[in-house]
DNA sequence: TATTTTCCGTTGCAAAAGCAACACATTATG
DNA sequence: CATAATGTGTTGCTTTTGCAACGGAAAATA
């Protein structure tokens, strides 16, 4: 997600200024949230990496999002209309950082700094979001294995602006997030090597193609 | 997309005080724009169905989004990532205002009643937009084209508050907006009417389980 | 109203994806 | 450091999905 405000200097308001707030340290593998409707909870990852998470009735697990240090997430940024469980799961140790707030959009009657930063920004982070959603609408409409892996590669090659990239998730992981199955991803992925389409050393791609 | 301020009268101001608009209207199949990149449309559906439509290298089509009556579109609402074409679509006959802004999120220089509206409903547009965007996501990752199509059924019928509605889509549209092949489709929703889990009479579908 | 076009419903066959299971490698953890 | 847990890579088999094709229904259009 690329914001265009300083979002260290953000987090520096958000731990001075304002009430309310509440910063934790997880472990691998905790719950540090799950989503609820109506609490309205903004939570900023400082440091470590977590995923949003949906198990469905089948027992069939979905990474919705990804998240990396700074990132954003929490109710504002999902209106609840699933029956399915939102959780946010720590892939790695993860320090965040908890925010109630009464509405989102307005300055609260502090007039805190970070509010105000927060609720000129928001609209903004808003549709960083929509970005996100819509390029991974664009991936899961894709209609094979073989396309949705390409398809990730090069959204990946496109923000690291080379063809060579490390994973950010394991294949296990990854399988979940294009919404496939874990083995038919592996052969899909042995296929594209043999084909001559990537290069896969450790959890590095390199692209071949073009 | 349910709004949470007066959209009538915010097409109202629209139509009065604002300059750079411009109404048209199309016959069914027209396309009424595309999507491009740093052009800033903003689109309001006055009148009739149209669909936002993306056809990738393969020649397949994907439905992205439908829109209904005051359905509001346009690059503001999607920042184009993707090298496909994206096209709007008539469904039928359809009324479309058009307004090309300079930003967004702030008031232009005449000050206008439209414009104010805008940047103060802006986020909470974007937000429902958001949510829309998650529902989506939430019926690409089933797994299979019954639980997509029983996901689907199932939204349909929440929003109406009835187990009996009426598809908005041609079913060849439905497989284009769930991603899945027409005859399979098909197959798929025979199987559901033999299982006992819907009935289906022209468009309208009941939802029969539970 | 006649005719063309689009959509619905169906099927046989081929290809892709899912499931289950297992061995081995790598990474956590007591 | 030993052991447990998790992740990787692979395979045989089954199920689901996609593709191509076609006839008839419905809708649009001349």
């Amino acid at each position: 997600m690329n914001t265009n405000f300083d979002i260290e200097n953000f987090i520096l308001d958000f731990s001075n200024s304002c009430q309310k707030k509440q910063k934790k340290i997880f472990g691998k593998n905790e719950v540090v949230t799950t989503y609820i409707k109506n609490r309205n909870q903004l939570c900023i990852l400082l440091d470590g990496n977590a995923d949003l998470v949906r198990y469905d009735l089948n027992g069939n697990r979905t990474i919705v999002e990804h998240f990396s240090k700074n990132a954003l997430f929490g109710e504002v940024f999902y209106t609840i209309t699933t029956n399915n469980e939102l959780l946010v799961e720590a892939k790695s140790t993860c320090t965040v950082l908890f925010y109630i707030y009464d509405d989102i959009f307005h300055k609260c009657r502090n007039n805190c700094k970070f509010h105000q930063t927060l609720s000129e920004n928001l609209p903004q982070l808003i549709l960083n979001k929509v970005t996100d959603l819509n390029m991974r609408i664009e991936l899961l409409t894709k209609r094979s294995t073989r396309d949705k892996l390409l398809g990730y590669f090069s959204l990946l090659s496109t923000r690291k602006l080379s063809t060579s990239f490390e994973l950010p998730f394991s294949l296990t992981d990854l399988a979940d997030y294009l919404s496939v199955d874990r083995s038919a991803m592996m052969r899909e992925l042995k296929l594209l090597k043999e084909d001559g389409f990537i290069e896969k050393i450790g959890n590095r791609i390199t692209l071949l193609y073009k």
